[in-house]
DNA sequence: CTCAAAATGAGTTGCGTACCTCAAAACACC
DNA sequence: GGTGTTTTGAGGTACGCAACTCATTTTGAG
């Protein structure tokens, strides 16, 4: 009936005595100190996974006395969805501080490899670890690099760079977001046949141009009725976005779906309100903001597709936290869900 | 350029200092204890504040050597989605262990309010923290209250009980929930008009009977062409919801949607399938589990509403383990979401 | 067998808090 | 002023581990 789930508490004497060598040695082996023989080592191991022995975290965290400092490296200038998850990190404050965890802001243009190459060199030595919105470029991908080899813990935030060495990724699938909007236009739209509009920032940036291949694919194969536009580039800012969009929406009288890749939301929705197309035209697009909130209330969206900037946020901290103190990560609790958010479901 | 979050490392002697009084003062402060003049317990208090001061959680932790115990009320008897929340809380026995936190699964039988409220009353004084999937009923609620009197942290799970003192629910909002069904049967099925069926487990559930509102809700609100049939009950068992299904598929050819409420989807999908209308119908119902899985991938299904069963469970320890350390809780975190999961963004 | 190097034991200190005891001081009341 | 009560101070111990020193034992090479 009562079923129990924990070990019992063990401390490193007792690992200690199992094991038949000194508290001196069990710490060695625990902290990969050298001076321990090889099959000593795996005697102590031994004793530590027969017990499952746990070191208490608390007693670990006291007893190393030194802040842990994380650093997170976010794009300079005003970008909503970025000002959500340092709004989301401030909320925290005092559970950091509980812990001793000091997390600093560094703002620096990501877009420019160089310069963010740069910006993370500087880091190195000072930081536990570091939280970054990468790039995917070769000189990124060395500074990152050169941050692992010098013991600074990595994880690449909502853009990621796989080839790096970065020891985990927080962000979604970006190719599987494209695929959930792709489902999602071609099921809202129905039985009726058109074109469809993708509006993108850039087909430059990584997840913009994954989000692009996975709506297409979907598209091709599952709505063959629905034809794709070649993609509109709006650089992520309303002015243009509108600009584009709107030449479109006057060249072609039989749009019934559109994709909004990125920002410029404001501009693309008064393009659409302009032409007098807002309800026939099913419009998904990206986050959760108070633009996007605003729209999808009025029935302007008709879903946004999300990655929860809180979770990201949080949960960035967390997998640095523990890489830092050599936990396991929960990977299902840090895994980046795809949210799907239509009006009754609205955070 | 560096923005730092967090406060600077006081401890408790630099807040005596401040306030000009001993330690022993403050810690009798901060632990209300009896035997400090009220004008001395301001003056501390205004020092805390005053410095932000936050507790080191980790000597806190290890000076209270006691490890702390919750225990986990659940259903007993086979049921998937409960299952899941319990394989999830097994998942974080290192990170529990390395805390020192115990665990207990209590099985019971959750839906007699007599047998529910006896189990909770035989855990008075036993656990720091309780996590009860719990019955809406006076009896029920009056052990809660007595646990929360006895000083045990309560959190109930999944299930609700608004009017007892509990600290803290654990779970999604069901009407909203049923909204959202609503909302995508309607927007799926399209143009079209015609019935729309609702299987549910029992009215008699709580959260059953407010999914259903909320879904009516909509219904009636936005989607006029669409009426819905009065609901069959199925007791969330396979056998049942397919033969009530299976009739009144017979009785009207023109259903074109669906939702299951409750659990018993695997008869239900059998009855759609067995009249060769799975694919005519939207079909929409809840949780992720092995089977809705593959209903959504081959399509049968159309989407599901879900709420995740690991964020609840960890959601859960989280906030019994900081109700229990007197830490805020994060609420955002902590916050269930109403997924809606499709095809292309299964978890 | 000898000697240096490697491996290990034994012990200390400190991290910041909880919890406890006992004595001293301040206070209230008659 | 004396009495009893309340408030405060001072100090200690313990929690489990990290990080360190130094002495001692074991090992392997010559």
């Amino acid at each position: 009936m009562a079923d129990t789930l924990t070990a019992t508490a063990l401390t490193l004497k007792d690992i200690a005595r199992e094991a038949g060598v000194s508290l001196a040695t069990v710490d060695r082996v625990l902290h990969n100190r050298p001076g321990v023989r090889p099959d000593t080592v795996r005697r102590v191991k031994a004793a530590i996974e027969r017990n499952a022995f746990q070191p208490h975290v608390a007693a670990a965290e006291l007893a190393r006395s030194r802040a842990r400092r994380f650093a997170f490296v976010m794009p300079a200038g005003p970008n909503p969805f970025m000002q959500q998850i340092e709004a989301y990190l401030g909320e925290m404050s005092a559970w950091l501080s509980a812990r001793r965890l000091g997390v600093e802001m560094v703002a620096t243009d990501v877009f420019d490899p160089s310069v963010l190459a740069a910006s993370l060199e500087t880091l190195s030595g000072d930081y536990d670890g570091v939280a970054v919105v990468a790039l995917d470029h070769p000189g990124v991908r060395a500074a990152i690099n050169d941050l692992v080899d010098a013991g600074t813990r990595v994880v690449t935030l909502v853009s990621d760079v796989p080839s790096s060495r970065r020891h985990h990724y927080v962000g979604i699938d970006n190719i599987a977001a494209g695929r959930t909007a792709g489902a999602l236009v071609g099921r809202l739209v129905g039985q009726r046949s058109g074109k469809v509009a993708i509006v993108a920032g850039s087909q430059g940036l990584r997840d913009h141009s994954e989000r692009i291949f996975g709506f297409s694919q979907v598209m091709a194969s599952e709505f063959p009725d629905l034809s794709v536009l070649p993609v509109l580039e709006g650089r992520d800012e309303d002015g243009r976005s509108e600009q584009v969009l709107a030449r479109l929406l006057g060249r072609h009288a039989d749009i019934v779906g559109l994709y909004n890749v990125g920002a410029g939301t404001q501009g693309v929705a008064k393009a659409l309100s302009d032409a007098g197309r807002g309800k026939q035209v099913v419009f998904v697009g990206h986050d959760v903001t108070a633009l996007t909130r605003r729209l999808l209330l009025q029935g302007v969206m008709d879903a946004a597709i999300s990655q929860n900037p809180g979770h990201e946020a949080r949960a960035a901290v967390r997998v640095l936290l523990a890489l830092a103190r050599g936990e396991p990560i929960l990977r299902e609790q840090e895994k980046i869900r795809i949210d799907i958010v239509m009006r009754d479901n609205l955070p």
